[in-house]
DNA sequence: CGAATTTACATCAGTGCTTTATATATATGC
DNA sequence: GCATATATATAAAGCACTGATGTAAATTCG
């Protein structure tokens, strides 16, 4: 990993001459405060962080096994379990068994469960408008351009610390 | 500000006047998810989220008062009272009285608690590198641009869902 | 100055989510 | 069919959070 040199687009490089590490150190110190700013903003009484993950996965990649969701969300199983039924009992996701194999339960987002975390996305819109406002063009220009690159940060392999491995490669097939 | 044309994965434009909202949209929920990524791969056995982000601001704002951590970090102040006991226990932080007002206690962060937490910023700074291997030089060149933007995001009044003041139980006459 | 009110924090009791350990059901290999 | 591995559910227990309440210090007002 080298740091950029002067990249196109106009936008302001992060001040060039600072080292390729302490970037990268502000990069995490930033996206942990981001992290910590959208705990800080979620309403308590609501689901919480995981819940809302899951329930976003399950809308966006659509119906997942109890131990895929285990996997991404980095949760012991019996928890997810727990947060599944919960989900279930609020009527947000169904529990269905698994053609493929008996012993899975395949969860999927419903109707009101999809239109939940959309709404919650939406809430969340409206935080992110309301700050962006006392930012600066050129930071919400950033802002802005750097959503595909946090999306694929955030897509990608949960390891990192670790703990239950699971050499499992293979892809929904 | 510039807009460059479509870039591959990295630079776009906030297409004045057409799908603001939707641009939005997507924006929350990258952050959203970009803060799930943080949480899992937070190791569990450590500190939790809102421990770190007490030390992060102890670290960066130095010696503040239980009521400002709690006021920050958007939990109850039984909740904050602990979490700075169960640091204190772990010689991460020092409680201390407020010179200016005998009521409140000065929480600091100890060198330990400073040492750790930028333990802990090296850790995520590797795990940042280990994924921005797998982006696009578009990609980091517009996560580092975002740096600034993302940590004035962070700052910004945690309010949106409120919960500061709460109604008073008398109500005089 | 002294009493009442407000503020800052600690303590108590209760709740919910998480964990590890264990049980049940299904799949797979012989 | 039996033995083993896998997927999930259940049980028991721990801990961090919340609301309610108590105590000490500061501020306000007569």
């Amino acid at each position: 990993m080298t740091a950029p040199p002067d990249a196109p687009g106009g936008d302001r490089a992060p001040a060039p001459g600072t080292g390729a590490a302490e970037d990268l150190t502000r990069l995490a110190v930033a996206l942990e405060r981001a992290a910590s700013w959208v705990r800080r903003t979620t309403a308590p009484a609501e689901w919480n962080l995981v819940a809302l993950s899951t329930l976003d996965a399950l809308d966006t990649a659509g119906p997942q096994r109890v131990s895929d969701l285990v996997a991404r969300e980095s949760i012991s199983q019996p928890g997810m379990t727990g947060l599944v039924a919960r989900l279930e009992a609020a009527g947000l996701v169904t529990r269905g068994p698994d053609p493929r194999d008996g012993r899975a339960t395949l969860v999927a987002a419903t109707e009101e469960g999809s239109a939940y975390i959309r709404m919650r996305h939406r809430l969340r819109a409206g935080a992110v408008a309301a700050h962006l406002e006392a930012l600066s063009a050129a930071e919400r220009h950033a802002l802005l351009a750097a959503v595909p690159a946090l999306t694929r940060l955030a897509e990608l392999a949960p390891d990192t610390h670790d703990a239950t491995r699971r050499s499992r490669t293979e892809e929904g097939s």
